[in-house]
DNA sequence: AGTATAGGATAAGTTATAATTATGCTTCCA
DNA sequence: TGGAAGCATAATTATAACTTATCCTATACT
């Protein structure tokens, strides 16, 4: 059973002092006052701290050990506290960062081993999902940055978009494509509203969010009863079964951008520019950040508009 | 300025938990209770130290950084707390120890060297002076034992024997001597009383209570307004002092010993056995010893009583 | 869509504790 | 011998800790 505490920091300027006069100075306290906490502390341990002698205080061995215990929190708490409210005055600890599979793991390894040359104090702990369970994570507080994909038309997709706060860092098309033996057999050419709402669709998304939007942005309306033929839990599946010839899937461009050249995958191409989405990095909104995380967030944002990492994700496609 | 101590372990508990209700169960006391003990601990520092979500506490940098602070020394505390009554299972630490100058010189080093081989964690600081600031030392805590000459019949060379408790170690027979010259030139055979209380005497004791406690002891009266030629302040000077011829004192036989064999210096004889005193440990009543002290009395008292060391205070002086 | 639950915040009131003033005791010093 | 100083103790006052009651709100469940 722990003492009361506040008796603990009377018992460390008694000792120091060896004095119950010279404690109550120091504590702005009468004397009396500190001579009944003493006493109230022993009869908490149940044993003398200091043998008292006229005008003397003289330590006990369970006295002695008590400040061993004692003084070195004290005096690191004197030192400390002043600055607690200070921000670290350079990046450190650890950054746990949530991204999708493909992005996580072709192209944040990168951006955190520079971080890391400037900051070589900073971990990671990364991890790669979709969407939504990371911004569970950031929600939970066990994920302190989530990179998605958002919407320009914000507040459809990112659901309680009031409680993160959103920093966009990268253009990113979506574009609806097949396979090329299904656009032969199935589209034929025909890219209107009619013929496209009639065929299967395959999504990572459970409640294919990705292909409303897709069919509202080239259409200006909704795609009621689409036939999902398919829900899968990422988006590399998600190309995989487009490129089985399953049906039709809303995919990031540059992700396809390869095949899409080697005319194994088709783009359903419509007048109107294509649908964009930002992959942007997530952070819950009360929470104040740290210098690490303010430090990481300004990194990606600007490391993320290099005219290097911009090539990435920049594709041709009609 | 140092926060409320009870509200660190407090925070310590929500940190811990990541809850205000799970604290207050653990710490028996109601969830408002510790909800307003922590808000009163971020009014103190200034800062918050969570982040409220819903049903959910994220710790702000400054709450981790004061975790960082408690967390050690409330885990040690309550390690260390159960076992504050309980003695160290070893002697150990450091013992302050005085004793007069030629037993600290001759004999001193060598027990406290015997006690260090058993005890190698034990170290010694210690002092050669008289016994009276010796006896202020222990009196003042500033010395755990001294050494000093107690008479058998307690309670007139040691003030305040009631603030003392006192181990009798070694027998040291004390004796009334002089030079040769000095004893052909004035003592000529004649040991009675009234020649001898005329002549000279050199003490090492401000009150000469010695001198006094042996004509006691030798002719069962009180030696008034003897003729203190020098007082000296130390037992060696006073047996330089005798050598010199300087007049009579009393000194213990052992140290002697060699000048008396080799006619040097003439002890006073008389048919009573020579007064005795005992080298005594000397520890402050009051004070509960520690383990290492007791360890330490109870070696001095055993290994003064061994037969090599019986012997250098033994002489056949007549 | 409505209800129940759970966790943190807040207010008001009660209880317990901390701190004060006054005093006593005792040793030491001038 | 009287005064000073330091620790202890008792009675009283002031303050803080804690409780009960209630509110707010997000989430889960039906």
């Amino acid at each position: 059973m722990l003492p009361d505490f506040n008796r603990l920091k009377v018992f460390y300027h008694i000792y120091a002092l060896n004095s119950i006069v010279a404690a109550a100075n120091r504590l702005h306290l009468s004397q009396p006052a500190i001579s009944q906490q003493l006493q109230k502390l022993e009869a908490e341990l149940k044993i003398p701290l200091f043998t008292r002698l006229h005008k003397k205080l003289v330590p006990t061995a369970a006295g002695e050990r008590l400040f061993t215990l004692v003084e070195p929190f004290v005096d690191k708490l004197q030192n400390e506290i002043p600055y607690i409210r200070q921000p670290m005055d350079r990046p450190s600890g650890l950054l746990r960062i949530g991204a999708p599979r493909e992005f996580g793991k072709e192209y944040l390894p990168k951006f955190c081993s520079s971080f890391r040359q400037q900051y070589p104090d900073v971990t990671f702990n990364l991890r790669f999902e979709e969407s939504v369970p990371l911004l569970d994570g950031v929600r939970d507080g066990a994920l302190d940055y989530a990179l998605v994909d958002v919407f320009l038309n914000q507040g459809e997709f990112l659901d309680n978009s009031n409680i993160f706060s959103v920093d966009p860092l990268i253009k990113e098309e979506l574009i609806l494509v097949c396979s090329q033996s299904y656009y032969k057999k199935e589209i034929c050419g025909d890219h209107s509203f009619r013929n496209l709402v009639k065929k299967d669709f395959i999504t990572d998304d459970d409640e294919h969010n990705v292909l409303i939007q897709w069919f509202k942005h080239h259409f200006r309306k909704t795609a009621e009863n689409l036939n999902i033929v398919m829900t899968l839990d990422s988006h590399e599946a998600l190309i995989s079964g487009i490129k089985l010839g399953m049906g039709l899937g809303v995919a990031s461009a540059h992700l396809v951008w390869q095949e899409v050249q080697q005319g194994k995958v088709i783009p359903i191409a419509i007048a109107r520019e294509n649908m964009v989405c930002m992959i942007s990095l997530v952070q819950l909104q009360d929470k104040v950040p740290t210098l690490t995380e303010k430090t990481f967030r300004d990194f990606m944002i600007v490391g993320t508009q290099k005219a290097e990492v911009l090539e990435w994700f920049q594709c041709a496609v009609p």
